[in-house]
Order: structure tokens, then C-alpha cells, then sequence
DNA sequence: CGTCGTATTGAGGAGGCTCAACTAAGGTGG
DNA sequence: CCACCTTAGTTGAGCCTCCTCAATACGACG
């Protein structure tokens, strides 16, 4: 089984070393976040709240997949990003939550009440600076997806949407070359910014090409990295 | 004359109450970080740091405006943020600037020397807690910019442009309708995923139907501010 | 006043979007 | 357990918009 206690890690700010070990919370630090927060499930397709609405809490997945979305007056949903185990959200503006988020998995969450949090992390600087680690990380990951959506061509976007979820080692799986995708194809179009009409000729075109093959609809085989690597990297 | 102790300010998290101030730096706070930093000057088209290159302090902008850019291997640029005054920089990975930093104009900064602005921070929780808040702060600037670039049609991106210029308050100009745009249009267009001949475009096509006047090429006015507004929001 | 980079304009082509039809899969109720 | 229904995903044809390439006009600066 998982380990329930909330957890997160980053990638540091400055290198502390050759390693350059991801931040982690410390057993004590765990401890106190769960001690003012509530572990929450809940089934796939379930909404964890919607943009606009009251925010009152920050998230930290223990375990499960999640999107964060928001709707555009067209109708359209554009994802903003897809959160998996250790990472946080609940993002909030003035009191009020910026995007939606839907569990796509079923989940198990852990609510931190901002009235607790807050005064916690302005108390303990060392928990706070954690925090601070992690929004950062929650910056590098939207520039990097703001250049991936710059991109023209469909292929080279959902080349490197593999090569970002390749990357992601939380999803790890025992075989290097399978990526696992816990979401359906609509939201990856949605966060490519493609049509899904495009999204599956991009499929298509990957395939063919020989570079990838989808098993499932849920999981893709990488069959050639360092191509796929190649196209990935040329924008 | 500006003030020239480093300053900053972000939008606050919690809906702190009917007015919703931004979260401000206090006077002690202003004079700590000018204790531990150096003033710094550059002039226009100074490069202030390069991708890839020692990241030692991070950076609070007094004056100017800057560009934050990420080298393609197309050889392309792709701006990923203007920065104007009271802006922070200098987002690190492992040690290393992710992005290059240019000057558009002459610039003041205020340049915070890590070693002993980390330090600072996990002794002093509450100025923390002001970069916490200005780090989200980006990272809401950063999926906005994603949202943007998802579009496809070019004036309707120029559009979402202008109204983020013309709310950018740092910039304000006598004048409510007149929007300085101190960056070039080859600045804007990689800012927008475009090329500078759509970009061109995009501009006449703004003027043609009357609703912007694009007066020289560093001052925009907007004609029809309501028609603009729906058409940036016409997602 | 000359020069060089910036900005504009035009013609042609590539790629994704729209619209529409069809197939596959998942969920529900009898 | 199966039939049905609804949603997700695929495929095709045609259109529209942006990109590419090339040439020209403009403007800042020496």
C-alpha cells in the first residue's frame, strides 16, 4: 500500500550538491501537515471544486490522477495541467479558485484548510520554503508547456507530451519504454491545445512513423526514443 | 525620481477583505533586502544573464522593462514573460537559469545574492511569504500565457495582448486608453507564439476594424475598448 | 545623409480546424 | 447476461489561417 501521509518534493533551487537530491518534507513535517489537514477520496470523474468557487483549502495528492481545467466562453476546456501523486494544488486568487479540478482516477487527497495552513507555514519557515519550492516547480512546468503549445504541428506537440510523461516518475511503470495515460485523449488534446480530430491523426502519425505504438488507450510503448527525442526537441 | 528600495507586491491568495489590497512589502522588509543586495544598472539591449548559466542571486526590478526568453533550437526565440517594475526574476533549476534575461529599455535592479537571500527568507517567514505569494503570482501570469498562445487566430491573441498591457498598472500612462508597448514587435510576436509577418498583420487587422490605432511603434490606442475586450475574451 | 536592423506587404503552400459520418467502448437497466 | 444507449475515438473532405520565402519601406543612429 501507499504511504497516506502528505508528501511532495521539488527539484531545489540551487544545486546543494553533486546529487542534487529532489527537496523532500521531513517525517516531522509530514506529520504536522496531516495533523491540521483530512485525508479525502474520491471516484473517478469527480469534481474537486470549480473555478470560482470559495477557496478555502490547498490539495496534495497521495494518490490517484487529477486535471485542472478551465472553461472557455466558447464551451471548450482547456487543461492547464494534469496532477499526480505529491503534487499540490488549489491554486487560489482573492479568495477564489482560478481553474477547475477533476479527478480522473479515483483519488485519495489531502485537504489543508488555508486558515490552518497559512498561520502554520508563517510560523515554520522551513515547511514554508517547501511550499515555496513547489510553485516555483508549478512555474518551470508552465513555461515549458507554454512553449510546447507554440509549437505548429501536431505530432511534435504530442512528442513531447510523451517525452513529458516519460519523464513524470511518479507514473513509473516496471518497463522504461511504456507511458502509462491515465487521462483519455480528449484531455491530452485539450492540453495540447488540439482538436481531438488532430489529436488522433497525431496518434496516427506516430504510429506510422514507426516511433510509437499505442497499446491501449491508456498506454503508449515507445518503439524508437532517440527519434522520438529528435522530434520532440525541434521546435 | 522612483523609489530605489527593492519593492514588490502580489495579489493576495485569501480575500483578505472587501477591497482585496495587494500584499505589500513593509518599510523593515523594503530596507532588509536592500541591506543584503547591490543596485544594479543596465542599458537598453544588456543582456543581464544567459539559459544555462550560474544562478547565483535572483533579481527585483526597480525600473525598465525587461524580457525573459528561451533560446530554440530552431534557433528561434520564445519570450516567455516582459517584466516591468516590481517584478521578481531569476527562477532557477539545480543551480542554473532556465530562461536569459535581456533589458528592452534601461533598467534598475536590485540583485539579491541567493546565499543570503535563502538564509533570509528561512529566518524571516513573513517577507517569505511575500515571495511565496509573488512566485504564484507567475505562475497564474504563466497559464494565462498558456491560455493565450492556445488560440489560434493571431489578432484575437494581439487583443489578448493589448488588455494585458493595458492592465499591466506598473506601465500607466496619463492617458486610459493609451497602452505603451516599450518592446518591439519582434518581441510581441515570439511573446505570442507568432511570426513577425503574422504579427504585422494582426496589427492591421486590429486597425482596420477601427479598434486600436497602433499610434508609433512603441504606443497603442485603443478606439473601441469594449470590441476589443470581446474579442480578446472570445476564446 | 547613409547604413543597417526593424517592420511591412505580397504570393504561394502546408497544416490544423470544421463539419459530418462512422466505429468502438463503457455504463445502465431489464 | 445481454441489449441498449451514450460518450469517446477515428476517419475523410474541404476550408481557412498561419507560415515560408522574397522583396520593399521605414526608422533609429551614427
Amino acid at each position: 500500500m501507499y504511504d497516506l501521509t502528505p508528501r511532495f518534493d521539488s527539484v531545489p533551487f540551487l544545486n546543494s550538491g553533486p546529487a542534487a537530491e529532489p527537496i523532500l518534507l521531513t517525517d516531522f513535517q509530514r506529520k504536522t501537515l496531516e495533523h491540521i489537514g483530512e485525508r479525502v477520496h474520491a471516484h473517478a470523474h469527480a469534481a474537486i471544486y470549480d473555478a470560482g468557487h470559495r477557496a478555502d483549502a490547498v490539495f496534495v495528492v497521495i494518490e490517484g490522477v487529477l486535471k485542472s481545467y478551465r472553461k472557455l466562453r466558447s464551451g471548450k476546456r482547456a487543461t492547464s495541467t494534469f496532477l499526480f501523486r505529491h503534487d499540490i494544488f488549489g491554486l487560489a486568487e482573492r479568495g477564489r479558485y482560478l481553474n477547475a479540478v477533476q479527478a480522473l482516477t479515483p483519488v485519495t487527497l489531502h485537504r489543508l484548510p488555508l486558515d490552518e495552513l497559512i498561520p502554520l507555514i508563517k510560523r515554520d519557515p522551513m515547511l514554508q520554503f517547501k511550499f515555496l519550492m513547489k510553485v516555483t516547480q508549478g512555474l518551470r512546468d508552465a513555461q515549458r508547456r507554454a512553449i510546447l503549445i507554440g509549437r505548429r504541428d501536431a505530432v511534435g506537440r504530442l512528442a513531447m507530451f510523451l517525452m513529458m510523461m516519460r519523464q513524470q516518475p511518479r507514473l513509473a511503470v516496471g518497463n522504461d519504454s511504456d507511458v502509462p495515460l491515465p487521462m483519455s485523449r480528449k484531455d491530452i488534446a485539450s492540453f495540447l491545445s488540439l482538436t481531438s480530430e488532430s489529436m488522433s491523426r497525431a496518434t496516427r502519425g506516430l504510429q506510422r512513423r514507426g516511433l510509437v505504438v499505442f497499446e491501449s488507450r491508456h498506454l503508449a510503448r515507445i518503439l524508437d526514443l532517440s527519434s522520438l527525442e529528435k522530434l520532440a526537441a525541434a521546435v
